[in-house]
DNA sequence: CCGTTAATCCAACGTCTGTTGGATAATGGA
DNA sequence: TCCATTATCCAACAGACGTTGGATTAACGG
């Protein structure tokens, strides 16, 4: 199987007029299609030939169809907690401020996690396959979904004891979101109606379930 | 392959202790192993073997496969829509009532369910599924989401016409609800922490998600 | 210019898949 | 009692699956 090897000089065959490497080609093309049909729906002659390879030269860059599975999910994965961390770090800037920056520091931290769902609809459908799969459970959740989870509700508990905002179960309240989000790009993704006003509806409804649970405890 | 026959009266062979026809116990077996693993991955032998009969007997009593994928569908999502309508003709007999009364049969529409959900869990991981499945947004959307969502959708807008609540988006709540739900219910699955614990904790959000959102317009 | 390295493809393997034709046996009605 | 009906299983098919050994070809270090 000769497991993933990828030097910086590169002797072998001609690559194909393509200029990225190939395990890159490889891993976007199964991510795309991992994504959309899942697992056992997709054989590995497919993805050699989404990524126009053959099929011994996918086993050889990524192994076996598990590994090449794991690595598509780390890479999407760790796209979405970078850009969830950097929003945080900024929201977190805002606690010093007072309570209506603090909201305005909130909506801003949904909103990028919105627009990072929106722009990439295999990152929710990976999350839900993984979520699916009774195995997995724990990993998904020790590796990913815990510490993004994590990263809000202290952000929202740091809030609370800083008196601008009121929320006894942050863990509830963040998780209720997160899957609201997936569910609102689910419903992107099935079409059905003008997306921009979609989009809108959905951001004002985020933006007044905050403002419902978090407004200032005191009036 | 002689489709679906399935008599009153039964002649043909003895039927191994089991009293229930066996086409239900086909459709049950095959019901948690597409819930609990999707359709590639689970074998037509797998399902025979867990429902204690051949796989021609399976392809006898329920077809092709994704026949058999489409009835088991078509039995959990039943049940759902029976409960949720039940639910919902109580809620709105409530809305000759006051403000008040509205609200609790709102937030009693949304415990029904979540019991039912919380109690079946294979439920939420068939509707994740088929969400999945591009080809099937459309009648997904169509015979169960769409009527379920108008269903309390409704509820929200004669509620709000009546004075007693405020919504713009109801559709969009309904939906984010629904997810939020699911999501429970897939956290319940994972373990992770007492449930009765995390029950009592999402109720009480999703309680006050409602009094945020929709409560009167005019304090 | 030559030997090493590594990327790529071809071909094949054993296994498992969904599906079907046919044999068997038990039932209900005549 | 006999016949038609049908539930059940056995066996087999053709195809797709993931994986691997080996041959080929290009690039690099010397």
């Amino acid at each position: 199987m000769a497991a993933m090897t990828m030097p910086r000089r590169r002797p072998g065959r001609p690559r194909r007029e393509e200029t990225r490497p190939t395990r890159e080609v490889v891993l976007a093309a199964a991510t795309a299609l991992f994504a959309r049909r899942g697992f056992d729906a997709v054989g590995l002659r497919e993805v050699a030939a989404a990524a126009g390879v053959d099929v011994a030269t996918v086993s050889h860059h990524t192994g076996t169809k598990a590994q090449l599975y794991d690595a598509c999910f780390a890479r999407v994965f760790a796209a979405e907690r970078d850009v969830l961390e950097a929003a945080a770090g900024r929201a977190r800037q805002a606690l010093d401020s007072g309570p209506a920056e603090v909201r305005r520091a909130l909506h801003d931290l949904v909103d990028v996690f919105v627009d990072f769902l929106e722009d990439r609809p295999e990152t929710t459908a990976l999350w839900l396959r993984r979520w699916l799969e009774p195995q997995r459970h724990a990993e998904l959740d020790e590796r990913y979904a815990a510490p993004l989870y994590r990263l809000v509700a202290d952000l929202l508990t740091a809030a609370a004891a800083a008196g601008a905002l009121v929320e006894p179960a942050p863990h509830v309240t963040v998780r209720s979101l997160v899957w609201a989000v997936h569910g609102h790009v689910v419903a992107l993704a099935a079409g059905g109606g003008p997306q921009a006003r979609q989009r809108r509806e959905f951001r004002a409804f985020v933006h007044r379930l905050l403002d419902g649970l978090y407004g200032p405890a005191t009036p």
